[in-house]
DNA sequence: CGCCCATTTGAAAAATTTCAAACGTAGTGG
DNA sequence: CCACTACGTTTGAAATTTTTCAAATGGGCG
């Protein structure tokens, strides 16, 4: 198991993005044993039904949490970019009731469950913290079901682009309205619940009407006003620090 | 704050279902000081927005978690039953980003954010078992998107109905495939993402199809097997003891 | 160059919504 | 006890959204 201390590093950022960690907190992250695992495209992380032994932080790349039901349906249920930990809730679920797959090659620190447990028992602040994670997590959840339910093809994509630009906006990897995008159209229809058909018609569409262009597997939001409005959206669910009330 | 003891013992019996609290931790948590709150179907216990100060145990009566969206659209997010607490993630999330309503009558235990992280800080193992309960509600929001995304109408309206037949199962409201479904047309609706008349035309051929009938606000499944293999229906999601792997 | 994969386009089919009206039932007040 | 009302459910027909199927186009890479 080699040690990992970047992981480790950007871990305690994230944590530290909505909250203060004190020295022994810090140094208590820091001596938990990762080690690096990476996966290329379409590798999955951990599978449907597994028992992980580890919870992984992405340290690099894009990955996603994924259902498969019968004859090749796959629901997409959200994306990961670097800082997330898609497989957290295995510390006390046990039974993954999903997938976790790479989109893009990607790097994952994989922490024992046994030292996770260890060090939340032993500062309840961290704790809490990871718990905040999930709870972040459940908030997304819950906006999608409601896009997916109440929102029209076209307001469900343009939603999808806000909160991608803006979560990765919050940890420094965009600016300027324009990210990294890497998702085929196979995966935003299998996120958003419709045909990559459909996809592609709505797509022309948010581009006839300028709200966004593609660049070399980057999003470039034109206006970002009038996305916001197509996707009536309100960033309360993502809980930034930026947007707090 | 009037005293509530045999709400925490709901509790207590809630979080006992998947672990063992010690004698100690069984003190501490009857030591909280918690409130009743009565609602009446259509009042809301919280909502969006709102900051609370407490999290609401729900010890009588179903409720639900709603987001509004622009010209009278709502979706359902969740539904709720005597020992779900549909609140819990205000403990670290502070602002809410959905409302919680009542569906029928309801009595709901109010306890101070400040005593559960006082109670979650002294015992970790208690916050891991609170932390859990978020986790299965998250687990039950994958499992949403997923039936929303690509699930027919049928399907997702029997899987809907599987859950709800299991999860009160599981809490002893619920046996011999007859259950509690207060539900109107409207909320099957809001929580599926389709419209009345199209739920009316899917619950006809659910009876057609001799699976289902209604009684007295009762659900009364007549075909189990059927109705679960319609919703291609697996328990895993819902983290229940008696279908641990 | 040729191949693979992703994207685009068209036309027909299917699922679901919309609109409008009728129906049923339970509760309220005269 | 009946009439009235409010609310929820059912039904029909037309409109809309989205899917399905099939074929064409385009781009990147060995």
């Amino acid at each position: 198991m080699s040690a990992a201390p970047e992981a480790l590093e950007a871990l305690i950022r994230k944590l530290q993005s909505t909250s203060i960690l004190t020295e022994e907190e810090r140094q208590a992250i820091r001596r938990l044993p990762a080690s690096i695992r990476l996966l290329v495209p379409g590798q999955d992380l951990v599978e449907d039904g597994e028992r992980p032994a580890h919870c992984g932080l992405l340290v690099e790349g894009w990955s996603y949490r994924y259902k498969l039901l019968d004859e090749g349906r796959r629901q997409i249920i959200s994306f990961h970019v670097a800082g997330d930990t898609p497989d957290l809730q295995s510390l006390h679920l046990g039974t993954l009731d999903h997938g976790v797959g790479a989109l893009t090659p990607c790097a994952f620190a994989l922490i024992p469950h046994e030292n996770l447990k260890r060090l939340t028992s032993a500062f309840p602040d961290v704790a809490a913290l990871l718990w905040r994670e999930t709870l972040v997590d459940a908030g997304i959840f819950r906006t999608w079901i409601t896009a997916m339910g109440r929102r029209s093809a076209y307001g469900r994509i343009a939603h999808l682009f806000c909160e991608l630009y803006l979560r990765q906006e919050a940890v420094g990897l965009a600016a300027d309205h324009r990210c990294p995008m890497p998702l085929r159209q196979t995966d935003l229809a299998d996120a958003t619940g419709l045909t990559t058909v459909h996809i592609s018609r709505v797509l022309k569409a948010l581009r006839d009407d300028n709200l966004i262009t593609f660049e070399r597997r980057q999003l470039l939001i034109h206006d970002w006003q009038r996305l916001y409005d197509a996707a009536e959206f309100d960033p309360t669910y993502l809980h930034l620090k930026s947007f707090e009330r």
